[in-house]
DNA sequence: CCTACCGATCGGTAGG
DNA sequence: CCTACCGATCGGTAGG
């Protein structure tokens, strides 16, 4: 096996142990025993533990901004560009199920240096959010609520999905993502009914 | 010190502590040195490390049916019924932040049978929402929406909440609560705005 | 990439 | 609740 073929079959399977046991959880005897390496070899290909962590992790916070960015700079209006944007932050989600889980979970586990880089990223992607619902309520397509409650509310609700998504289910990550905006964008209530 | 007020101590050190470095990442002896007891000495109030990851995780479901449980049981129409259990579940989140977060995110880390015990709780739990959100669709004051779906998405929004929650914030538990029931049910788009 | 290994630290215990 | 300690395992390295 080529050896950056190797490289990001260690990847892979430390994201899959780090989803399931989590970092401190994780031994590098796990990964090497994933990998078919021993233990003593994964250094040929990685300096230390953490830089598997890291590595994966920033990984991640690309998917994301990668993806949403271009929808949230781009054109249209806020409804149509809130759709887009949960999309593709679900597929994120569904097609990087370990990464985004440990982007969600496991960088804290980060030291200094590295942690601030990632939560630097983080603040970057959250305010691209920000920037769409600020845009969406002076649009006056969104009610006028308050932006970072609403953002907040958002991303959890998206985010819980790596917690209950299975990839062999009956919905496609796109209905998943429709069906979110719906609810978000619509409410649960009918229109008719008693007094919001 | 009397000696359940020592274990009532030790808990609640070792929830700060496995909800900032985790489960794993949280030796004994942090413990011990946050506790201001010796490490071979804590084994005097503790059988072992699990236990104490068992019995926190334990209360923390505990606190979670026993605050949502007679709401959702009780009577009323869905939506009086459905903000109730909204704040009740947000003020379990607030009142006991370390406890919550290890409930959600370090209950996988404990082995066979104590995880079924646990997981047992979670389903009892989730089986209270499913049933508050099929009375309300059947009552018609909740849209016909996919069940399973609008439980996750408002779980997942609501347990976002341990990640951003400050105790010092402006916000009171309450409030926040009413702003994310005021949300999922009347949604973020103005009624005039375009097709949803 | 393997063999052989190391110092540090882990959860936990014996005896008082 | 302390002192003293243990076997196991940890992340990582030297030399080939």
């Amino acid at each position: 096996m080529p050896k950056v073929a190797r490289k990001e079959k260690i990847l892979e399977k430390a994201s899959g142990l780090f989803r399931n046991k989590g970092y401190h959880g994780t031994t590098i005897r796990d990964i090497s025993e994933a990998s078919g390496i021993l233990s003593g070899s994964l250094y040929a290909h990685i300096r230390s533990k953490e830089d598997l962590l890291f590595e994966i992790t920033d990984r991640g916070a690309e998917h994301f901004l990668q993806s949403v960015r271009p929808i949230i700079e781009g054109e249209g209006d806020a409804i149509t560009k809130l759709r887009k944007a949960m999309v593709a932050h679900v597929q994120v989600i569904t097609d990087h199920l370990e990464a985004a889980t440990v982007f969600f979970h496991e960088w804290k586990s980060l030291t200094d240096e590295r942690r601030h880089m990632i939560q630097t990223k983080r603040d970057e992607y959250e305010g691209l959010w920000a920037q769409l619902l600020v845009e969406g309520m002076n649009e006056g397509c969104f009610r006028k609520v308050d932006e970072k409650f609403a953002r907040l509310l958002i991303l959890s609700a998206m985010n819980g999905l790596y917690q209950w998504y299975q990839p062999d289910g009956e919905q496609t990550p796109i209905e998943v993502a429709e069906r979110y905006a719906s609810i978000l964008l619509a409410g649960l209530a009918h229109r008719e009914g008693s007094a919001l």
